[in-house]
RNA sequence: UGCCUGAUAGUAUAAUGGUAGUACGACGGUUUUUGGUACCGUUUGUCUAGGUUCGAAUCCUGGUCGGGCAACCA
């Protein structure tokens, strides 16, 4: 294997810290979800680097939930990304949570107190923020800042004591309110909220924040390398501030461009705004770019990697192509789908000169990939047959090799037969296709000599299941919603699911399973949806298959 | 009018002072009982103006444009 990619500038970093023998070339990295909602593609794309530098450089992966807003989070969401993160396929060494490290944390807090490094402030909040000043204007010390030591360790106790009401006082930082960092002046360690926590129950009724958190439970775990998105770059400082100030374990923080994906969106809230709205079917609604709504979209775990380790990891923002996605699925689902016949739009095919109540058994491979084929299935030929709308043409252009009065195709693995005429109803619309075949032109051994360039799909009428088909198209009407005008879901694409309530199916297809592909030949790859059932099939349409032909 | 970031084909991503390359897309071709796949080919790029240098995508200076920062969210 001459496998020589180059390596992203985090790797890069990390190959710096082994070779320079930092933490002794130990690698720790962690996935920090918040349990708030669902993992997306976006996560997908941390969960890879994250777990992947670790694979690469001999190290672990913590899974750490930030769980330090309670009025957010649920276990409903800890169970969730625990699955999704499992199906990617990624193993963590240890599930931890932020909640775990509460006690340490407020030993931190009152260890800066003593160091008169922390405050607490009684200010509203929006006393809070006037004072933090501007940008461009410094911040401006309030009577609270200059509180001696004793004090703040009494009011502090009172605080976790439940002696004041949520939002009567906080526990700040001290550590410039001129500083040109905003996040630097004076930051909020603690707020006083008298909630229920999915995991400490009613314990505790002040939480930290963020930033008094995160670092720390990076530090307390020994995580060498704490990597998260550009947004996180001002907090960077601050990250750096508190673990210099309690002298904990140095874990430095990187920073890359998170994932955008055109005609979708990504944020948590939005997401969690279309399911709430009812816009969707769910967390899990194929159209949702969520790990678990591509999984029951019918994405693989190794197509969503294959995925993650092309767009690559760079500190720009990006938009990357939605198609890049449909390339990866489709390449997974090529080498491995079997393939079988579905009409999806169907029309009737009467082969005229073919016996009726006759019945012949044609054979096709399963996967023409594999090298055997992968094995085959049979299925039936009569002289009726549904066929695909789009394959016939009543006035066809130049370069069409389907069907049209005159016109020949192969029926795929049978015949090949020749379009006489047709049959129309009142309304003008095309309801019969009338044929011959070639009887010498059978499948495998072939006399006629004729070659034609068409080759169509079909199904036989009186054999023929049927099932209920999604298509599934982008969720936005636009490369990227929450860039417009107005509200973002002004942009949803009404069209982005299409319901088709009796597609004919090849007979074998009723035997398909949960979490299994399948190429339905020339229409692209589907796959059952979880509420299909054996009376009523439902099958998703994971991604078409490119198409070439272009009309025109 | 502050601070922090970033800028390479349409989209991503390499080149770490020495031939601007790769993938996806698009376009064209060969093969094909899927207008799929596979294979081959073509196409398009260093934000800008200076400077340093034998040599600059890379280093320096100025500008332009994009993103982020003033939540008791993460």
């Amino acid at each position: 294997m001459s496998e020589e990619r180059s390596l992203n500038f985090i790797e890069e970093i990390v190959e710096e810290d082994i070779a320079a023998g930092k933490h002794n070339g130990r690698v720790l990295t962690r996935f920090p979800p918040e349990p708030n909602g669902y993992l997306h593609i976006g996560h997908a794309k941390s969960i890879c680097l994250n777990f992947g530098l670790a694979q690469k450089y001999n190290g672990k992966t913590n899974l750490r939930f930030d769980d330090t807003n309670p009025v957010k989070e649920d276990v409903e969401y800890v169970d969730s990304i625990k699955e999704d993160v499992k199906w990617l396929g990624f193993n963590w060494a240890e599930e931890l949570y932020a909640s775990d490290y509460f006690d340490q944390l407020y030993d931190f807090a009152v260890a800066l107190i003593k160091a008169d490094l922390a405050y607490v402030d009684d200010s509203t909040a929006e006393e809070i923020a006037h004072q933090k000043g501007t940008p461009t204007e410094p911040g401006v010390p309030n009577q609270y800042r200059s509180r001696s030591v004793e004090e703040n360790l009494q009011l502090f106790a009172d605080m976790k004591a439940g002696k004041y009401p949520d939002g009567a006082k906080v526990l700040r930082a001290k550590v410039d309110l001129a500083a040109p960092n905003m996040h630097l002046r004076d930051p909020l360690m603690y707020r006083i909220k008298h909630a229920h926590h999915h995991r400490t129950g009613d314990a505790w009724c002040i939480y930290p924040m963020y930033d008094f958190a995160h670092g720390q439970s990076d530090a307390i775990e020994n995580i060498t390398h704490s990597v998260c998105t550009l947004e996180f770059i001002p907090h960077r400082a601050l990250y750096d501030w508190f673990i210099e100030r309690l002298s904990i374990f140095p874990s430095k923080q990187y920073e890359f461009a998170r994932l955008n994906l055109n005609y979708t969106v990504m944020s948590k809230r939005k997401l969690l705004q279309l399911v709430v709205e009812g816009h969707v079917d769910g967390w899990d609604d194929p159209r949702m770019p969520t790990i678990s709504g591509l999984r029951r979209r019918g994405y693989t775990p190794a197509s969503i990697r294959e995925f993650c380790e092309r767009i690559g990891v760079a500190k720009r923002e990006n938009m990357i192509d939605v198609g890049l996605l449909e390339f990866c699925i489709r390449e997974d689902l090529n080498k491995t789908a079997w393939r079988r016949m579905a009409v999806l739009d169907p029309i009737k095919c009467i082969i005229t000169n073919y016996p009726e109540g006759e019945t012949e058994i044609f054979t096709g491979e399963n996967n023409p990939e594999a090298e055997d084929g992968d094995g085959s299935r049979e299925f039936p030929f009569s002289r009726e047959l549904w066929i695909e709308r789009e394959d016939f043409m009543e006035v066809p252009p130049k370069k069409f090799f389907r069907l049209g009065v005159g016109l020949m195709v192969r029926l795929k693995s049978a015949y090949i037969i020749k379009c006489d005429s047709f049959v129309k109803d009142a309304d003008g619309n095309v309801t019969e296709i009338h044929c011959t075949y070639l009887p010498e032109s059978k499948s495998g051994n072939d006399t006629s000599g004729i070659n034609v360039k068409g080759t169509i799909h079909w199904v036989s009428v009186p054999h023929a299941k049927t099932a209920e088909v999604r298509l599934y198209d982008r969720l936005f009407q636009v490369e990227n919603p929450q860039s417009e005008e107005g509200d973002f879901k002004d942009y949803i694409n009404p069209n982005s699911l299409h319901i088709i309530p009796t597609a004919y199916i090849e007979p074998d297809l009723a035997n398909a399973t949960p979490g299994t592909a399948i190429q339905f030949m020339r229409k692209g790859y589907f796959t059952l949806d979880k509420y299909s059932t054996t009376e009523k099939l439902i099958f998703n349409r994971t991604v078409t298959l490119k198409d070439g032909w272009v009309k025109k």
